[in-house]
DNA sequence: TCCAGTCCGGACAGTAAGTCCAAGTGAGGT
DNA sequence: ACCTCACTTGGACTTACTGTCCGGACTGGA
């Protein structure tokens, strides 16, 4: 992964540890630089997004803002690669340990998977999907109704008067339906089939026995 | 933004400049740690993440790793923080101009956010929900998994780490959805959501005060 | 009238739905 | 390291609902 002009060179020793570390950290998405800033130099470069080595001049203007006799660290500033591609850059004055300026550190950061990615997420989010959640059927009761008066008038007759085995057939019906699921459903169901509680658990039971033997 | 013990530390002085310039690149997800190896204390820090400071031991196991007789670039290796937050994290053993190793420098980038973009990428880009609408949903437990499930994707949070709020959304949209009007169905949430019956029914009470309220 | 079949309402037991509380837990502050 | 506060939790408890049972009542037919 490094490529550097001359590993003996005491800088890059020092400092190519620290490099490496970003470079592993930012996978393929960032380049990390060490430059030569007196000889405007690259003394060593890991995951070249251009095709600068070590020895080339710096070129991309990373050092023009450099002043080490104001600030030690410039950035995040952008810069635009030949092909289009948006960067964030960072640099940073590397001193020796008597303080003098050796070497400069960049750090250019690819952001346009990023950049690709927040655009697909506000196409997508803007025009916000109108929740789609198809809801339960909110009124249970309004089908328990819906059931027993289609029965009632294919039938031809009225609740009141439906015998055993019609209401069998619609307790089949509404226990298809899922209606017996629902929390108090057997009081609603025994009102509008105009019986008892007791009746109607009976023939559920009677229904279950049923359908239990067969 | 930095955080130092002692800026006369000539470490600190020699290392902050590549830090600052990373701390700065990432902007708030990322925290830089400037590590005293030998004493297993922190240098400096910079966009702290956690509650360490200058001179707290290093904790988060940052050091166990590395053995600067073999390697000085470690990583990228995954942590977990205490609230959840998941890091990618690299190493770097720093050596001063004797190569004696004199810090580590630790980068914790906070992937969450990206990890929230991609999780809801793949929620759109997947089969979204294959959605079996029958008119009357049989398999209610079904839809409540589903709901739960599309929350918790969108979140990019295990519903284990769901906060109070979160919790609270999520029942609202079960609610909406009906689901409550089903026997049973609060101990069936309550284990979807890994909370206790009692949370269910004491965050239920809280959004319907709410609502009775507005 | 008597019988058979059914239904009703109410009593009752069992199970689920809600409420309440003391104790435990964890994050944040000092 | 300790405290505080907010929240969660399991369990006890109350209330509501579910399901069963039975005596009495109604109905239609012998």
């Amino acid at each position: 992964m490094e490529i550097s002009e001359d590993s003996a060179d005491p800088r890059v020793r020092m400092w190519s540890p620290a490099c490496q570390a970003v470079a592993l950290l930012l996978g393929p998405y960032a380049e990390v630089v060490l430059h030569d800033a007196a000889r405007d130099r690259v003394l060593a470069i890991w995951n070249p997004m251009t095709r600068r080595g070590p020895g080339d001049p710096s070129l991309l203007g990373e050092l023009d803002r450099l002043d080490p006799s104001a600030r030690d660290v410039y950035g995040p500033y952008e810069k635009l690669l030949a092909d289009g591609r948006r960067l964030s850059s960072v640099s940073a004055v590397l001193r020796d340990e008597e303080g003098q300026p050796s070497a400069v550190m960049c750090v250019n950061l690819d952001r346009t998977p990023m950049d690709r990615a927040a655009a697909l997420l506000a196409g997508f989010a803007a025009p916000s999907t109108p929740r789609p959640e198809a809801l339960f059927e909110q009124d249970w009761t309004e089908r328990v109704h819906q059931i027993i008066g289609s029965f009632v008038r294919a039938r031809g007759r009225p609740v009141e008067r439906l015998g055993r085995e019609d209401r069998l057939t619609v307790l089949t019906e509404l226990d298809r339906a899922g209606v017996f699921a629902f929390r108090r459903a057997v009081p609603v169901v025994a009102g509008a089939l105009k019986a008892s509680r007791s009746t109607v658990y009976a023939l559920l039971a009677e229904l279950k026995a049923q359908g239990n033997a067969s």
